[in-house]
DNA sequence: ACGGACCGACCGACCGGTCGGATCGCTGAC
DNA sequence: GTCAGCGATCCGACCGGTCGGTCGGTCCGT
């Protein structure tokens, strides 16, 4: 159901343009007669072409897991290192960012204003998401690829890296979404601290761990 | 200006009940009835002690920026390791998250509520509070205490760990947030990769390189 | 009697959404 | 060739409702 397709033609084009209004002025601040204004009609056309604000709202939020969720899951099934998962999904997310600017802020300050049904199923895909991020995290663990004490904080430590890009990655910024997304991933995997600084340090003892070139 | 001792008694009551309500309801889907409701009075009392809504995201905002800031400005005078800035950042905010819930979403989705005035100065602030890590980062690098290619993204990065607790953080959690700063924390300076692991792995070279105790 | 706290009633503006009708491009019968 | 018919697209005018904010006045402690 909701066709595996995605909105497509005029649709779409709504959709781009008030992803765009909704990113810079914010959703409410944007009125349909803004939105209808920024794809050349009248708001009573627009009208012709969508059924309720909270419907632009659903189709941006499809559009987001349309494009992360799919090839996640096919990481999974790929026998890879958990960490080659985390840096595709980092990939996948600031390439989400580049490809599509607005979307993302709408994914994620709009939620609650999508319809009912819309929200129920967002929200499973989004967990979706998560769990599989959780369970990577876990299997990297057990693996001993990986030291990860609590998956379920490792993973918003993750999504934190990639998804707070909303806030400030742009699309013709100086580094590309491929750079910044293998950057964000190599602090994440690998740590800002210098090699040879003890890994297990606590903040008072740190003072004494400093200088290695 | 702007009273250093920020805002107090029954305003502070007001803004307290505002924070949690903008929180869970939303800023536009929360209105001014239901902010007096929160505080036991009526609408034309809240305006007695409120200037505009839009002065409450003001309250809000300065609220925010005046628990985490000034510390910070602390730290840096003091003589302690980069990553012992970073640490305590990572705690501050947490604490933020926890000791004034609600207000960190404010902070970061309504920030255009804000009138002018309160626009330039918080965000001023704002871009202190930013400097102010992406120097530390650069520091900690020049002193061979930390790695850090990119400065400023290795700060966003830093800040998505950090802010985008505001998604999922609660005060009532499984951990404290002095646990969840320092595991963040700890993320960010030692990564996740099991400690032999090499640093330079690309993501088919992993394989190999598992287990260590 | 004075000021701070409070409130019922009200206003102007805006916004999501609707209605009835106009226009345009295509199709097919003749 | 042309023209009736039709669906898709478009729009001016309008509605119901909500919301931020105001006004005039009451109540109460001092």
């Amino acid at each position: 159901m909701a066709g595996s397709k995605g909105v497509q033609g005029r649709q779409a084009e709504i959709m781009h343009a008030a992803a765009q209004l909704f990113n810079d002025r914010g959703f409410h601040e944007t009125s349909m007669e803004d939105v209808a204004a920024a794809v050349g009609i009248k708001k009573p056309s627009l009208y012709h072409h969508v059924k309720s604000k909270a419907q632009i709202v659903g189709w941006i939020h499809d559009e987001c897991v349309r494009t992360v969720l799919p090839p996640l899951m096919g990481y999974l099934e790929e026998d890879i290192p958990a960490s080659e998962v985390l840096r595709r999904v980092a990939m996948d997310i600031f390439g989400l960012l580049d490809s599509h600017p607005g979307y993302l802020r709408v994914y994620f300050e709009n939620h609650r204003d999508l319809d009912a049904r819309s929200k129920t199923r967002i929200t499973k895909k989004r967990d979706e998401y998560y769990d599989a991020v959780r369970r990577t995290l876990q299997r990297g663990n057990e693996s001993g690829e990986l030291v990860v004490e609590n998956p379920n904080l490792a993973a918003m430590a993750f999504f934190g890296m990639c998804n707070w890009g909303y806030q400030w990655y742009q699309a013709d910024g100086p580094e590309s979404a491929a750079e910044v997304g293998e950057y964000v991933w190599s602090i994440y995997t690998a740590g800002v601290l210098a090699p040879g600084t003890s890994r297990l340090l606590d903040g008072a003892a740190t003072a004494a761990a400093v200088q290695s070139a």
